[in-house]
DNA sequence: GTTGACCTTAGAGTTGGCTCTAAGCTTATA
DNA sequence: TATAAGCTTAGAGCCAACTCTAAGGTCAAC
């Protein structure tokens, strides 16, 4: 049985956010001394790692808390419940990677727009691409 | 000269948001009227419309600051001032696409290990990779 | 028997960017 | 003149996921 320290290092979470878990029904101590210390048995341990492996892929908080009630009663659960919320996340994790690339676009033509030297900025093509409202319109420098 | 609600359908931001701006100090209004009401001249609309469409491109709150010190400034700045913004903006992006990117093909990887039918979970191979705290392990399905 | 590392709790703070509320005043329209 | 739409402020609330604090109790080692 492991102290909340151990489980900490053992997964490479804090004791902070382990009771933070807790509090949000991700993790639990299966024992408790008499005084109080949190003991995980090995059951527990492997319940953190997969808490903290979901949440490394990306899942959210709430998400785990769902994957784990799976997790406790998969004869009720099918594959496509599993599959419906990885696909969810997919997609979530899509959108958020089209946003970016569209800024990273526009930062990318303004940076192939202005020369980045040590003029002054009166005529810097960044300056002016933010101003005109429609960055659309910067161009490539041709210099 | 506009007034708040007028310069938020100018603008899509809205009346709170550009109350929110200001005590940023990313937004002013250069005239009051004797009972408080905000006016916006031709200078702060165009002003407003820089935040906006920097906010657009992802710059944040702090980065617009900076900007705008800037463009109230252009002579006493360089290029080099804006691009190095705009590049450290550019990385920023690359690194979340990046973790994106990460969890992305991870989640990819789980969905097609998966069949997502209606059999129960029991042998859900997302449900075995995320026990197996190496997601690395899981296989792509060949059936 | 004292030091120091570790544990407990409730609850507050952090980050960033809004978003909203309450309570009241002003202005435009019918 | 009545009503509705719009404006003002300070300040609270929201979101996610921690992160930290205060004030104290426990435990192992020397």
């Amino acid at each position: 049985m492991l102290k909340i320290g151990e489980l900490a290092s053992k997964t490479g979470l804090t004791a902070h956010t382990i009771r933070f878990y807790e509090k949000n029904g991700l993790i639990n101590a299966s024992r408790r001394s008499a005084v109080g210390y949190r003991y995980y048995n090995d059951s527990d341990v492997r319940q953190a790692e997969f808490v903290r492996t979901a949440r490394r892929i990306g899942f959210s908080i709430a998400d785990v808390a769902t994957l784990l009630s799976i997790r406790v009663d998969k004869r009720n659960h099918t594959c496509q419940d599993v599959t419906d919320l990885t696909q969810r996340k997919l997609t979530d994790v899509d959108e958020k990677i089209s946003e970016l690339a569209s800024m990273r676009k526009t930062l990318q033509i303004l940076l192939n727009s202005c020369s980045g030297g040590p003029e002054n900025a009166s005529h810097c093509s960044i300056m002016e691409a933010l101003d005109a409202s429609n960055v659309a319109t910067v161009r490539r420098r041709t210099t």
